[in-house]
RNA sequence: GGCCGGGUGGCAGAGUGGCUAUGCAGAGGACUGCAAAUCCUUGUACGUCGGUUCGAUUCCGGCCUCGGCCUCCA
């Protein structure tokens, strides 16, 4: 079975087939650093890692480039507030990123350029622009000329006629058409500007991902990825200077993620409903937020909800307390992806339905009656989750996580009274073997009795 | 106004022209000192009105309804 991709360019689904199965080429947009990423953010970064781990289990060299967005007007607006520098922020702000997704097992890039070490390329781009009749010139900033180009709308599908109608802002003056686009703004001295042909200026929003696209993959590429909200303006911008300085087609492949809303409503910071990564993460092990994510398909809108986090944590409680129960047995088979795990997720990254079929290998790995079996089915287990980047840590880890700022009992003290007990029911001093399992329950530690002792987790 | 995506059992959420999704929650049972975990059994579905069909939740059309986007935004 052939990997399928909704591709957005289509608006259906089509078998994916690489340009060059040797080097499969995806980029995906990144993060512009001037806060902390939001629940928002996350969704594309962990949709498009799944991708990632997929098409490395079926390509031998995949090419995956994030970009770091750290030339921006927002970021100015922000230094211009708090005072501090700009590159202490953009710094400052993309570790703090890579912290965060790296907490939701989200593997690093192979490229992650940064907008502020491409201006010479994005230049290049532009002159081509200006040389092809796609842009022009206008009070120290270079356009692009909608117009120009015959076909622009092909990806949001909306015409040039739409564009006009639907312009809510008011336009530039200095605007031949009110669809035109910056590709090059002018800096004053108190912002960030780089030297360039039409004077000391900045790049515009788009042309970043064009030029880093093409310096890393190459000017016709496999995939290209993004949230729904990028398809119009910035993907639709990006596929017009491309293929208009290139003459060549842009990216074969698009691939958007739905939105994310949270408890029913938009994300917003005037709802008060506005989370970030580290938030959550104070809240929650970071592999419970990322199979939430992944219970709902990636092109339908998320509704991110406390009961849905809940529900999630106790869904890979169930998978790892499955692997607790055969912590002794070597898995067999770790790196054979279950079928059905890979023809789910070659299903248009059907993630939901890869992850009922990690409950199923779960319920067959705890019905298991014999060593082989459950050195099978847990080797099933893990290497079903591995493509979904679940199960990645240690089991007894996953069941001491608490959360920041807690009060919870110390791992030791736990241990003490767990301890304290063993000896109690040995004596068959239920009363106090209660009692002590009572204390721990109140402090959120469950007990669990086993045939090999007595294991613990807080809940 | 334009564009797009939805309406599935208590909740979340896949999927399919006729055959159990899955998880959580509920009920009964086994196991357990008691529990928990686990296993077994089990109840509750496909917005609405038509059409196509031997048969539709699943295809087609109308309607109702929810949500998002339309040059800040993943």
């Amino acid at each position: 079975m052939p990997l399928i991709l909704y591709n957005t360019l289509t608006r259906r689904k089509e078998p994916f087939v690489p340009l060059d199965p040797d080097r499969v080429g995806m980029y995906v947009c990144g993060p512009t650093v001037y806060d902390r990423a939001h629940i928002g953010n996350a969704r594309p970064v962990i949709v498009f890692d799944v991708l990632y781990r997929l098409l490395k289990r079926l390509y031998p060299n995949v090419v995956y480039v994030r970009n770091i967005t750290d030339v921006d007007d927002k970021i100015n607006a922000r230094a211009k507030e708090s005072g501090e520098p700009i590159s202490a922020i953009t710094a400052r702000t993309a570790q703090a990123f890579h912290e965060d997704i790296g907490a939701l097992n989200a593997l690093p890039p192979d490229v992650e350029p940064r907008a502020t070490a491409h201006i010479g390329q994005m230049i290049v781009m532009i002159q081509a622009l200006l040389e092809r009749g796609h842009a022009y010139q206008a009070e120290g900033h270079v356009l692009f000329s909608v117009p120009s180009m015959s076909d622009y709308g092909m990806l949001s599908r909306r015409t040039q006629d739409e564009l006009i109608a639907g312009a809510r802002v008011e336009v530039a003056p200095y605007k031949q058409h009110p669809a035109d686009f910056v590709l090059w703004k002018p800096s004053s001295q108190d912002l960030p500007g780089w030297d360039s042909p039409w004077g000391r200026g900045r790049p515009g929003w788009h042309i970043e991902c064009s030029a880093m696209s093409k310096e890393y993959l190459g000017i016709t590429f496999d995939i290209h990825g993004g949230g729904q909200d990028l398809v119009f303006p910035h993907h639709e911008n990006e596929i017009a200077q491309s293929v208009c300085a290139h003459g060549q087609p842009f990216a074969r492949y698009w691939l958007h993620n739905g939105y994310l809303m949270v408890e029913g409503e938009k994300m917003s910071k005037s709802l008060g409903n506005f989370f970030t990564v580290r938030d959550l993460l104070d809240q929650a092990p970071g592999e419970a937020i990322r199979l939430c994510m992944l219970s709902a398909h990636y092109h339908q809108p998320f509704d991110w909800t406390a009961e849905g986090l809940k529900q999630a944590r106790a869904a890979v409680d169930r998978l790892y307390l499955a692997l607790r129960s055969v912590a002794h047995i070597q898995p067999q088979g770790r790196d054979e992806v279950p079928i059905e795990v890979l023809a789910a997720l070659k299903d248009d990254l059907n993630t939901p339905l890869a992850v009922s079929h990690l409950h199923e290998l779960a319920t067959q790995l705890n019905k298991a009656a014999t060593d082989g079996e459950k050195a099978r089915w847990k080797g099933a287990l893990l290497a079903g989750a591995d493509v979904l980047g679940l199960l990645q840590q240690d089991v007894e880890a996953w069941f001491r996580w608490t959360p920041a700022g807690g009060t919870a009992l110390s791992d030791g003290r736990i241990d003490d009274l767990v301890q304290q007990r063993i000896a109690a029911r040995k004596s068959k001093n239920f009363a106090e073997a209660d009692r002590i399992r009572k204390e721990l329950a109140d402090n959120g530690v469950l007990l669990e009795d086993g045939p090999h002792g007595t294991s613990w987790r807080r809940g």
